[in-house]
RNA sequence: GCCGAUGUAGCUCAGUUGGCCAGAGCAGCUGAUUUGUAAUCAGCUGGUCGGGGGUUCGAAUCCCUCCAUCGGCUCCA
């Protein structure tokens, strides 16, 4: 017999080899029949995988990330199977589980076009109904390659080959055999719904020197109106795509003549920028920063120096031409090097650090044009860049009042769900970047310290570091769930070793200062794409571009209502009126679309007692009140959505 | 850059197998109406059907090519 513990932290015993499904079979049939996956000692099991010592367990429904990996697991092999009849000579790559839904990438012999994916949605739906089980086989490495080998799988046999000596599973549904960790459902007939959802090329493992394969995303369901749900989710989505609501707003544009990813910011998006740029500098004052303005060029030599140019080569510079030969200038890609020759243009004393110079940097960068989406990721931006040059000893202290900053403005703006991310240097792979092994190691112990002295939740990413430095980075989701990063904080000792910047320290001797370089937004670009998503346009008060439209009843009333409007005006409430000759309802209506939040109705009746009938967004009629009253109410707002800390 | 898809009026879209001068709604303009909390009515204007080339008696529709956009991959200082 073995003790297995529950969660609540009841224990009961069970034969030796008992499997989670008949654990939770003895609890109750019900349970069982909804149980998907299962998670003994902290390790993801199969609920058919025999448990042969005491163990603890944990039993996942749908509701549980691991119950929809099973799932979705299994759908992934459900999808090849179908796959498999459907396109003989087909190979497979790999098909895994994702957050939402799976994938598999598989070499056709023909190109997959959309409109077969329906007939293989039909194929899969037919094989899920048919109640197949997943059986697992153990074989030896050598084994598993033999099979591979036989039916010419090369993707497969490269897979094989990469993984240690030992026992291999594979898992068997139907007429689908695959290589597989598991773990896997009982039976494919608890997938109910299933949803082919795109089509697109992925590089065999990752590289974009090897062949490209298909990728057939989808995901299914153990029920039909989980499906549903889900399509109506994603319309939902859509409608708070930051380019859909940046056309309807009027906040920014592109155009082809003037290029691909340069984007042009219309009056209202500009005025919306502003106000960000204004609030942030605010902020970066009562911090000690000072504003600088530096050339949207430089000297080739500045990038080679700072080692950008043999880190990315000059396909990722944009020359500017000029009629002398020997003068070559770059657009700027990064304003780093700039601020380093500000720092250096005096002698620095240990009493003057730290110095921190900002600017709202426009730089451009030559991104590939397949990557290229809407206003996160552009070729032309302008970063909220500063550079902070310390002393070893306020590193920490200066990194910490960074992540305060950053953690100031995602509060104002409610960004409640970030992810916070260190990025490291791979350690295997040390020629990617610059600069001593010492500087690396100083550099990552001060963002982990610093972040633990902060108490974030973060996770570690290896690989993920700048090549002159460790970071900190602040990711942000966007309507479709697509992970942005915006603030990123990064520690730098390679860049003042060679611009050799220097400052004297009270021992009379010459000292390297340390860079952190930040930028709290990210860019401003992408800053506001993710915030028109998150706000779904209905900006807060503070922040949006036209806070008021007074709407008279009908043109008798004109006239007290653009003087209404200039008394807003005068006051800094952005007010304009909409004097078109249309009903009231009309107006309210388009007004409410184009996100208005305050609007203002004047007719007979305010006009005999010098009042505005009050109309807020989303919530309706407020009644009449004074112009006096109702400035009041909106300075309080506004003070309350940026309460400075 | 790579794989796949899309591109018709300022916006949203119809025009599907090639065939009379390419359509609708909204927006815009003109006029009527003077309105009390999410669309007043009527008339009018507006398109080298993404650009270029080709096939055809005839192309928005078929083919080639370029451009742009979308979903991914790769990349992201």
């Amino acid at each position: 017999m073995i003790k297995i513990t529950f969660p609540d932290g009841s224990i009961r015993e069970f034969a030796a080899g008992v499997t989670p499904f008949q654990v939770a079979e003895s609890i109750s049939p019900r349970l069982a029949s909804d149980i998907l996956a299962a998670t003994v000692n902290d390790e993801l099991w199969d609920i058919q995988k025999p448990i042969s010592q005491d163990a603890t367990i944990k039993l996942h429904k749908w509701d549980d990330a691991e119950g929809k990996h099973a799932f979705w697991h299994s759908s992934s092999h459900i999808l090849a199977e179908a796959l498999q009849e459907l396109y003989p000579g087909i190979k497979f790559g790999i098909g895994p589980a994702i957050e939402n839904g799976f994938y598999y990438d598989v070499d056709l012999p023909n190109p997959l076009v959309e409109s077969e994916l329906p007939k293989i949605e039909a194929k899969m739906m037919e094989l899920a109904k048919q109640s197949e089980s997943f059986e697992r086989t153990d074989v030896t490495k050598d084994e598993a390659l033999k099979i591979y080998n036989q039916k010419g799988d090369q993707y497969k046999v490269e897979l094989i080959s990469d993984l240690e000596d030992g026992t291999i599973t594979f898992y068997t549904n139907g007429a689908f055999t695959d290589l597989c960790r598991g773990p896997h459902l009982k039976s494919t007939n608890v997938i109910k719904a299933i949803k082919l959802t795109s089509i697109a090329g992925a590089y065999w493992r990752g590289n974009e020197k090897n062949k490209m394969l298909t990728r057939i995303y989808g995901i299914t369901f153990p029920k039909k109106s989980l499906l549903d749900e889900y399509l109506v989710l994603m319309e939902e989505a859509k409608k708070r795509d930051h380019r859909k609501l940046g056309k309807e707003l009027e906040l920014f544009m592109f155009s082809p003549r003037v290029g691909q990813g340069l984007p042009m910011w219309l009056p209202k998006g500009a005025a919306l920028r502003e106000r960000l740029e204004n609030f942030l500098k605010n902020v970066q004052k009562k911090h000690g920063y000072q504003q600088v303005i530096t050339p949207h060029i430089g000297m080739k030599d500045l990038y080679v120096t700072s080692g950008h140019y043999a880190k990315y080569g000059k396909d990722s510079f944009q020359p500017i031409l000029t009629p002398d030969e020997n003068e070559e200038f770059l657009l700027k890609p990064m304003n780093c090097p700039h601020h380093c020759e500000i720092f250096k243009h005096k002698p620095r004393s240990y009493k003057d650090l730290p110095v921190r110079l900002a600017e709202f940097g426009t730089v451009y960068r030559y991104e590939m044009s397949g990557e290229l989406h809407g206003l996160t990721r552009v070729r032309g931006f302008t970063q909220d860049d500063a550079h902070i040059f310390c002393r070893p000893d306020q590193l920490k202290e200066e990194f910490k009042k960074v992540i305060d900053i950053v953690l100031y403005i995602f509060k104002t703006l409610k960004f409640d769900d970030f992810t916070a991310q260190i990025s490291l240097r791979d350690p295997k792979n040390t020629e990617k970047y610059i600069g001593t092994d010492e500087n690396w190691e100083k550099a990552e112990a001060a963002i982990i310290e610093a972040v633990a002295e902060k108490d974030l939740n973060t996770i570690v990413e290896t690989g993920e570091a700048a090549f002159y430095g460790p970071k900190l980075d602040f990711m942000v989701k966007d309507a479709l769930g697509r992970k942005w990063q915006l603030g990123t904080i990064q520690v730098d000792y390679n860049l003042p070793e060679r611009f050799e910047l220097s400052y004297k320290g009270a021992d009379d001797k010459d000292h390297r200062p340390i860079m952190i370089h930040r930028a709290p937004f990210g860019s401003m670009e992408r800053f506001v794409a993710v915030l028109l998503e998150h706000t779904a346009g209905k900006f807060p008060l503070w922040l949006t571009p036209q806070q008021a439209v007074i709407l008279p009843i009908s043109e008798k009333f004109n006239d007290y209502a653009i003087d209404i409007a200039n008394k807003l005006n005068a006051v800094d409430i952005r007010t304009e009126a909409d004097l078109r000759n249309e009903k009231i309802g009309r107006k309210i209506r388009d007004n409410e679309l184009a996100r208005i939040p305050l609007l203002l109705i004047v007719g007979e009746k305010e006009v005999q007692d010098g009042t505005i009938a009050v109309r807020l967004q989303g919530e309706g009629d407020k009644g009449s009140m004074t112009l006096t009253d109702f400035t009041a109410m909106i300075a309080q707002k506004v003070q309350e959505e940026i309460a400075l800390i």
